[in-house]
DNA sequence: ATTTTTTGTCACACAAATGTCACATTGACG
DNA sequence: CGTCAATGTGACATTTGTGTGACAAAAAAT
């Protein structure tokens, strides 16, 4: 699945290596020179992965990266750091800025696809309005509806939204306070164990249409969606 | 993360350079004056890193490398040569000792410090989200599930973490406090035999879809994941 | 205003997981 | 071949994590 990459790198050359290495690997660039021009780039392409270099005329890569970390529509996208040698990693990692990988230059093509590619899968795919369908079961967010074997599951609000969180990532173990934060929303003060009670209720509604151990307990991790 | 480095210097004041340096730089310096001595000392405490001065009374540093590489139980651990002269590397390369890495005497505190950072980073790859597959086996952290030959293996919350550290870093032998560090956490008061009893039951899980000997025991030292 | 639904929390039950021990087995070494 | 230390193994009590039903407050519907 091909991926809107935002490359932020003032040195031209550099930039073109980048460019060609993402265009390869099947994905779409997006190139800016400078910070100004990335947020504007930003404003009309959501990236899935930001590459950005450390030193940039201007604001600097670091506070960039931290700004975009402490916004709320930005936070989630993954920030890849790129320095020119590796002692900085450690210096940039002691700053705390949000980045979710390094990699230093010169870099193989090699090791930066890899980087991506593992960033990219990292990454919660964001819920959408499709409709999902799993085995059976079908939710549509648009009509607000889940049925399972033709017949209409009846769901809280909470429940449903729970179900489409699961649903739009399925396989993937989720510990109680990513689905806080994803399904209740960022600043709640709710017990994690709340979680383990919706479950139980959305477990409930799915086995009332025959669909049992969709949904399974990984002790002392999470909950895990799978088709089965 | 404090590592053992073991020093093997006959000079008395290099030594005290080297110990100082080490100390400073957050890690545990253990010193020899002789190869005898080190080899005494390695049974005792297994180092994560080796300083190797190449000339020695006795058995040279260049023989005594080669000695480590060859063996089973020490091959992996990464070795640092110091040299007198910068010409000398070249010969030293030459004759084909598995060393990571070289410093020439006299060396800057930095500089050392920097190689050691960068060969102890090379050497002990952080655990990650990524898929690791070794063999028939296969561990996803993200959806935290195990399969070895397609079937799915059921393992408990410790066994999947201790897992994926022997398969973070295969090949290579684990004493049983440095398990302890990296899976249970770092302030634990648990027994060593533990970790004897959990290794016995992650290979009574593995049997189970016939990997057998995947987990080697390392009498007197600790234990190795080999994909065989 | 009253009823109905939804929600978060709690207490308890139950099953899984954990750490430790005692004993069996193995391997190293004289 | 015998001794000693290290490791394998099964059993056990305890701890931990999760399922579950109930309940009251809050929100929504009537």
């Amino acid at each position: 699945m091909p991926a809107n990459i935002l490359i932020i790198e003032d040195e031209p050359a550099i930039q073109e290596l980048l460019t060609l290495n993402i265009t390869q690997a099947g994905h779409n660039p997006i190139r800016a020179l400078s910070v100004e021009q990335a947020q504007q780039l930003m404003r009309e392409t959501m990236p899935d992965l930001i590459l950005l270099d450390w030193m940039l005329p201007g604001m600097s890569g670091i506070e960039f990266a931290r700004r975009l970390k402490s916004d709320e529509y930005s936070k989630s996208i993954p920030i890849i750091m790129l320095t020119a040698r590796s002692e900085e990693i450690d210096k940039i990692r002691g700053l705390d800025v949000g980045a979710d990988d390094y990699v230093t230059k010169p870099f193989s093509p090699r090791e930066l696809n890899a980087r991506i590619k593992a960033v990219l899968r990292r990454r919660a795919p964001q819920m959408t309005d499709d409709p999902i369908e799993s085995g059976t079961l079908r939710l549509d967010p648009v009509t607000h509806r889940v049925t399972g074997n033709g017949i209409q599951l009846d769901l809280g609000p909470t429940e449903f939204r729970l179900l489409h969180y699961l649903m739009s990532n399925p396989e993937r173990v989720h510990s109680r306070s990513q689905v806080l934060d994803r399904v209740w929303g960022d600043r709640v003060f709710v017990e994690d164990r709340t979680v383990d009670v919706h479950i139980r209720r959305l477990r409930q509604a799915l086995a009332a249409s025959g669909h049992e151990e969709m949904i399974q307990t990984v002790r002392g991790v999470g909950y895990r969606f799978s088709a089965k």
